[in-house]
DNA sequence: GTGATATAATTAACAGTGTTAAGTTAAATA
DNA sequence: TATTTAACTTAACACTGTTAATTATATCAC
């Protein structure tokens, strides 16, 4: 009765093939000027194919950025290693998102912009990849507050400012590269700097 | 002689007829949502006078954000008044430039986040409203480096990382109205005071 | 091996998109 | 009043996301 399996697993498989062509065309294109049909000649299927295994277009995007956090947090798992210095753990770790962001820039504006206008869920909910990833922020400056390096302002706030500047500084660099900016090292350090110097006790 | 004034006036009105029209529809049903057709049935035109008026569609949003630079710009200006108290007015206009961006969110993405994607040339140019508003961030952080309240950091960087401060948590609170924010307004001062914190000698 | 059944994939179509070229109307000039 | 010029519209093209109906294909029971 292996049938059964095989026939799954060849479903998953073409499923997989559709959303790497998906991600490959959005972060090349862009997902506006991706259309269905391109998706499916790619992958040398007819358009309503895809609609076999994704319920829309936004669907499809939903699933690539699914994948997208998942890469996020696996970048960010692999620096929580020493927890003795966890403000340079917290540095590493800014640095790390950052330059993920600007690594993939389509896959970070696809997740963090674009999707939240289609998809009105979020994708931050209970359980989800994305507060996964926010956990693990949380869970540096929860230490950071522990070891009393910083004020004792509530973890919440402090993971969310500290959220807001990486997250700034990335979609400013991505979206207008022609500005004069600061060197681009240098100004992501000076943030992360700065941030972490006015979240000091 | 003042029949072609009559009627560059003419056309002038019925330019801004479009530009408000536009605006109207991009910020309540989204840039991509609109069409030309759209825009030209709320004018009681036909579609293709658009294109008299405006080179194409992504002119037209050109427009509009333009108009969304200049009104934040005269947001911002209003606070600038004494020069006494740097830090004070730079905390005001901070909290100015979220409000701005919370006051009318599609507005905001659409200049900073979505324009950028179609038109390349940034709208940050010299000479350009964009660039207004970055001038008078680099005013108010210039002060403060002279007053030597701030760390004897280059103003650029200085300026840059407020605004990737900013920025960032507009950003966020748009793109992520579920999320379990702290208090609204607390995030904001937060924000900003922690920043300052730690541009601060 | 043959016929019935279920499932996967396709074709055709709909209503809509941005945009261009050609045609029409209306107003200003001579 | 006739002609020129500007403003505007109609018709069309090549696309878009998506659905319903149809065909092909592989599995099952006999």
């Amino acid at each position: 009765m292996g049938v059964k399996e095989r026939r799954a697993r060849e479903k998953e498989q073409l499923q997989r093939q559709i959303l790497s062509a998906a991600r490959e065309l959005f972060v090349n294109e862009g997902y506006e000027k991706v259309s269905m049909r391109k998706v499916a000649n790619k992958i040398e299927y007819s358009p309503t194919t895809i609609y076999l295994y994704f319920k829309d277009k936004a669907d499809l995007l939903d699933s690539v950025c699914k994948e997208t956090l998942l890469n996020l947090l696996n970048t960010l798992e692999q620096l929580k290693s020493d927890i003795s210095d966890p403000v340079e753990t917290l540095k590493k770790s800014g640095r790390a998102y950052i330059e993920f962001g600007l690594k993939y820039p389509q896959d970070y504006k696809l997740t963090f912009v674009i999707r939240p206008q289609f998809q009105k869920g979020l994708g931050l909910e209970e359980g989800s990849v994305g507060e996964q990833v926010f956990n693990y922020l949380r869970e540096m400056v929860s230490e950071c507050i522990r070891q009393q390096i910083f004020r004792q302002v509530d973890v919440e706030t402090t993971g969310q400012v500290m959220w807001s500047a990486v997250h700034g500084v990335t979609l400013l660099l991505i979206d207008f590269p022609d500005f004069p900016w600061t060197e681009k090292d240098k100004l992501i350090d000076t943030v992360i700097d700065t941030t972490i110097a006015g979240l000091k006790a």
